[in-house]
DNA sequence: AGCACGCCGACT
DNA sequence: GTCGGCGTGCTC
């Protein structure tokens, strides 16, 4: 009986691939297994084993896979269940989200390469012009060429055309490489050979036939000394398991005499399998901490809930030692034999928080975030598949990993916007699919945070989720006291010290006396946000996006943060002609150079996207303000989450209205998030923390409730705007973003697009189009429809049927097509 | 997604 | 006249 496989291909195509199975593979193939298969008239694919079946297609006749891969499945049915609903929940292929979630070491596909033809030598012997001339000749210089160095050497954007002249004209030819992209990590390491060891005369006859005193001699005495085993003579074990040649080199010996020592077979060279991660065969017997009575109880709390319901919210303010809590859990769920998946934000995977973790739990920890390489990733993959883990802790794309029997995901950070993934697709929610991955492996959720999201928030005291509250910090550490600053009367009675307001001054002075350190958070990068004509208020914009060009110092040019676009900073004004141009408002960079003037002797160091693009320099910066190195740590987001330094004791929000007026609906709770998160940075053992908020509008009902540290209230507040105008968690939302170059045919076609969409979803349930604030990127316009959806009784799969149904109804459609439309669900 | 095929503007 | 732009359709 002919056996089928129905693939899955990293591709964004809604639909599986069917290929026959060869005959050699029908006792083995198995669900979740990889296949290598030709897809199309040439490419070669990776694909997942999605079905296996005997229905033989009717309209065509499959191909072959031409290889399975693996002894055992790369994916669990676990893990494609989640695929599933990643999908179909959030309108994206099964493709895309096979694509986010296998490291691509895991999905070899093939690169289409040019030879010269076989047998050819003689060049001029075919009649080329000048173009097919220069190609034809750096492959017989060169050998093989990728598509992509032809198109560098001729410096075209295609050269197809060239190529298939050429391949007609059988002067070369096309083939396609296939690359096993995934290799283990190898170590060279040495030992002597076996048998010498083996015969005691043997090894005296090879050290009498070496000179004596020659360095090889002195090789193979200094080996011996390695495997020495106390006065038991030499241990076949330790000469087995060999020494590491780099490191055998460094203690002195030449590496001419190793390989020559290896060439007259004394020595013997080989590899070494090692892991990518170290030493991880950690297992001691975990550090266990003394808990409060608090955290206790709530441990207790956190299990009686899990006895009937799934997920708990735990909120604790800062500093409540909620780590401690999720340790003690993890601990517990290890020791029922299942898997734990312990995910946070990006930015707070530091290296203090897993070694902690490690030494919390006793086990191996298998870390994931996106610094790491792909091998990596594909290693961590695999020893996950082994069960070499049973603990993962990650980042957002962690949810995506193959396991097979989770027991609980923790949530650290559950309110953090990192967890959603805003491009490319799938635009998914880590949060959101935990729950989902719960319920697939019945296992129990727990999120934490000082400052929940309303959704969770929401959830948690309605009756859906259990609840826990911590309101107590660990230890005697205190919160920090709030002072607002009111920027519009340090204005008025000109005060300012560059955009430092009188108090927050003297309080930086007055830290740095007192020897402790300082944290300025302002939610913008860069030197000046914009630059303007004083005389006629003319902005310097972007020539392809409508927004204003950020001018940086250090390289003293304006910069499109949309689209990259730099250009020099004006230096006269094209409107009116005046040389009055003026730099407004400030980034982090301006408040480094700032500090510089205003004080001189302080050590200041930024940190932002900008001074953290390499692999090392994040916790480099980290770390000098750990050592003290540095005093002032001057940053964006970045310094609000996850920082513990006891010697902070001054906060610094620089601009609070802005992070307040930003237009979205969310940005009210994330302002009094991100606050309240820096806040907590400040006075984390006995000191007392200050914390000053600069901000013209110091009577923001928001301000307030972080001078309070009063969540409740804000959540109340907040909670009742968003019931008044129907937002999260009183609806549901789905975003449409449509691009196109043309203005007009863009607003026509948005209007179409809406007007069908009220039909069939109902006029209230469609808001739109509006333009945002941003309405050209890249020369393209940009228009937004909402799709407002209510929680309760609504068939949600319906919804979307049809949106997607209208979607692609409208994708040809006559004055709409053309029009790129990329859709978010749950946006923000 | 990648790639081929096909139909219109600016250039050796 | 061709090169090359991208709009459209297809891949088991």
């Amino acid at each position: 009986m002919p056996l089928y496989a129905d693939l899955l291909l990293p591709l964004k195509v809604n639909q599986l691939f069917t290929y026959s199975i060869p005959e050699k593979y029908s006792e083995t193939v198995k669900v979740g297994h990889r296949a290598i298969v030709q897809f199309g008239p040439k490419k070669i694919q990776t694909g997942l084993i999605w079905r296996i079946h005997q229905n033989k297609p009717e309209n065509y006749l499959p191909k072959e896979i031409i290889q399975v891969l693996d002894e055992h499945p790369v994916a669990t049915q676990k893990l494609m269940d989640v695929y599933q609903w990643i999908a179909g929940y959030y309108l994206c292929t099964l493709g895309e989200v096979m694509n986010a979630s296998m490291p691509s070491a895991l999905r070899l596909n093939s690169e289409s390469k040019i030879s010269l033809f076989d047998g050819v030598t003689d060049l001029s012997a075919f009649d080329l012009n000048e173009k097919e001339k220069i190609l034809v000749k750096e492959i017989a210089e060169k050998g093989i060429l990728t598509f992509n160095e032809a198109e560098k050497v001729m410096g075209l954007k295609s050269v197809h055309g060239l190529i298939n002249k050429l391949v007609e004209k059988k002067a070369i030819t096309v083939f396609e490489e296939l690359e096993e992209k995934f290799h283990p990590k190898l170590i060279r390491k040495l030992r002597l050979k076996s048998e010498i060891l083996e015969k005691k005369d043997e090894l005296e006859n090879i050290l009498n036939s070496l000179e004596k005193k020659s360095l090889m001699q002195d090789a193979v005495l200094k080996y011996l000394q390695r495997i020495q085993d106390a006065d038991l003579g030499f241990s076949s074990v330790k000469n087995k398991s060999g020494v590491l040649k780099s490191e055998f080199i460094e203690s002195g010996v030449s590496e001419s005499s190793v390989n020559t020592l290896s060439k007259k077979n004394i020595f013997e060279l080989f590899d070494e399998e090692v892991s990518r991660f170290g030493d991880i065969n950690l297992s001691e017997n975990p550090e266990i901490k003394e808990l409060s009575i608090e955290q206790n109880s709530a441990i207790t709390k956190i299990n009686d809930y899990f006895k009937n319901g799934d997920t708990v919210l735990l909120h604790g303010i800062t500093g409540s030692g909620k780590t401690e809590i999720y340790i003690q859990l993890i601990r517990e769920y290890l020791s029922r034999g299942k898997q734990i998946l312990y995910i946070l934000p990006e930015i707070a995977l530091t290296h203090q928080i897993v070694s902690r973790i490690r030494k919390g739990v006793g086990v191996p920890v298998g870390i994931y975030h996106s610094k790491f390489t792909d091998n990596e990733r594909a290693e961590l993959w695999h020893d996950l598949v082994k069960k070499k883990f049973q603990v993962i802790l990650g980042v957002r794309s962690a949810v995506l990993l193959p396991f097979d029997e989770l027991g609980l995901i923790v949530i650290d950070e559950e309110h953090d916007s990192s967890y959603k993934q805003n491009e490319p697709d799938p635009k998914y929610h880590a949060r959101d699919t935990s729950l989902i991955m719960a319920q697939i492996h019945k296992a129990k959720v727990l999120l934490g945070s000082a400052t929940p999201s309303l959704e969770s928030y929401f959830n948690a005291t309605n009756g859906k989720w259990g609840l826990v509250e911590l309101t107590q910090r660990y230890g005697t550490a205190q919160l920090p006291v709030i002072n607002l600053v009111d920027m519009k009367k340090e204005k008025k009675w000109k005060r300012m010290k560059g955009h430092f307001s009188s108090n927050l001054f003297q309080e930086l002075q007055d830290c740095l006396t007192r020897n402790e350190q300082a944290i300025l958070f302002q939610n913008r990068k860069g030197y000046s946000p914009y630059l303007s004509c004083a005389t006629c208020f003319w902005i310097m914009k972007c020539k392809n996006c409508n927004v204003n060009l950020t001018y940086y110092l250090g390289t003293h040019e304006s910069k499109c943060h949309y689209c990259g676009y730099t250009s020099p900073p004006a230096t006269v004004c094209p409107d009116c002609g005046n040389n009055n141009i003026k730099l407004n408002s400030f980034g982090t960079e301006k408040l480094e150079d700032e500090l510089h003037l205003l004080l001189p002797d302080a050590k200041v160091q930024r940190m932002d996207l900008d001074t953290t693009r390499s692999k090392t320099s994040y916790q480099e910066i980290l770390e000098n303000f750990g050592s003290g190195k540095t005093q002032i740590l001057v940053g964006t987001q970045m310094v609000t989450k996850g920082l513990d330094f006891e010697n902070v004791s001054l906060i610094g929000i620089m601009d609070a209205d802005q992070m307040l007026n930003y237009p979205d609906f969310r940005s009210h709770e994330r302002s009094y998030q991100l606050m309240e998160q820096v806040s907590g940075r400040a006075g984390r053992r006995e000191k007392l923390g200050k914390v000053l908020i600069q901000c013209k509008d110091t009577e923001h009902p928001i301000l307030n409730f972080v001078y309070y540290h009063d969540y409740k209230r804000m959540y109340e507040y907040e909670l009742e705007l968003r019931k008044r105008f129907l937002y999260p968690p009183f609806s549901r939302l789905i975003q449409f973003t449509l691009k196109h170059a043309d203005e007009n045919y863009l607003s026509n076609g948005a209007n179409l697009l809406t007007k069908n969409l009220k039909v069939s979803l109902g006029a209230t349930r469609v808001v739109g189009p509006e333009t945002p604030f941003v309405n050209k990127i890249r020369n393209k316009y940009i228009l937004n429809l909402m799709v407002k959806l209510e929680r309760q009784g609504l068939d949600l799969k319906k919804c979307k049927k049809i949106i997607t149904d209208i979607l692609n109804d409208h994708r040809m459609r006559e004055g709409f097509k053309g029009i790129y439309v990329v859709v978010d669900v749950d946006p923000g």
